[in-house]
DNA sequence: GAATTCACCTACCTTGAGGTAAGTATGCCC
DNA sequence: GGGCATACTTACCTCAAGGTAGGTGAATTC
């Protein structure tokens, strides 16, 4: 099996998945948005400890890159509606991959209490 | 649908995945090993261009986390012999779904010259 | 037309992730 | 026992992600 074991480069598209997606908040964002196109207030309702210049610098930024759109004012209405593009709704499976390993970590540590030091490295309040 | 919209807060399993899992190296540490239990050496060999303090770093921390199993010296070797853990492996998912999306960026990206310039605050030599 | 809300923007600061370069401990080979 | 390889460790530094706090301009409300 070590036959596929492949060369991690700068070119590899895990890196460049990564390169466009990590960070605190960017798959939180995409998330939200895929719940249905959301307003500017809404999201930062729904995520309440990003701050204001971040989530206004996360949602140019994912603009920019073309996962999301920002459709301007409807005519009258106060602007700003976010959506998916196609290529941002392929990044449900990352969120959706990372949400059940999420709960099967959470399950497992709660069955091993050994193991809380590690786990508390990363514990909140 | 927008009946499902739920609150991120820091319990959420996305972000529990997100905090044990992002960095630019730990994904791909685990990709590695996912294609055979490998040692120290290989690893640097795969990821060139990971420094040897954070390679050394973020094996101990997957170990301490339960990912990864550090096996000592199967007597008369050289110790170090890295494997997935149980847990480990449910982060497979998220690898493979990073490397579609960005397959699927990069195909994106190839077809609309336009965008070449959201594409270059991430081109990488 | 004053006040309020919404959707941002700007300047400044802190923290930590990650890099560089060197050193250490252990075993192996000859 | 001197040299070399493997698997780390340590001290130091840099940079960028993210936070804080206070703006701004346009529309909407009263």
């Amino acid at each position: 099996m070590p036959a596929s074991r492949l060369l991690i480069t700068p070119r590899c598209p895990v890196r460049t998945a990564l390169e466009l997606l990590s960070g605190k908040w960017r798959l939180l964002l995409l998330q939200q948005v895929a719940t249905g196109a959301a307003r500017y207030g809404e999201l930062r309702q729904s995520l309440p400890d990003i701050s204001e210049k971040v989530l206004a610098h996360e949602l140019k930024f994912l603009v920019d890159a073309g996962l999301l759109t920002r459709q301007d004012a409807p005519e009258g209405l106060v602007r700003s509606l976010y959506a998916l593009t196609a290529l941002g709704e392929q990044t449900q499976p990352v969120t959706q991959a990372l949400a059940r390993f999420g709960l099967a970590y959470n399950a497992e540590v709660a069955l091993e209490p050994s193991r809380e030091r590690a786990a508390d490295a990363n514990a909140r309040p």
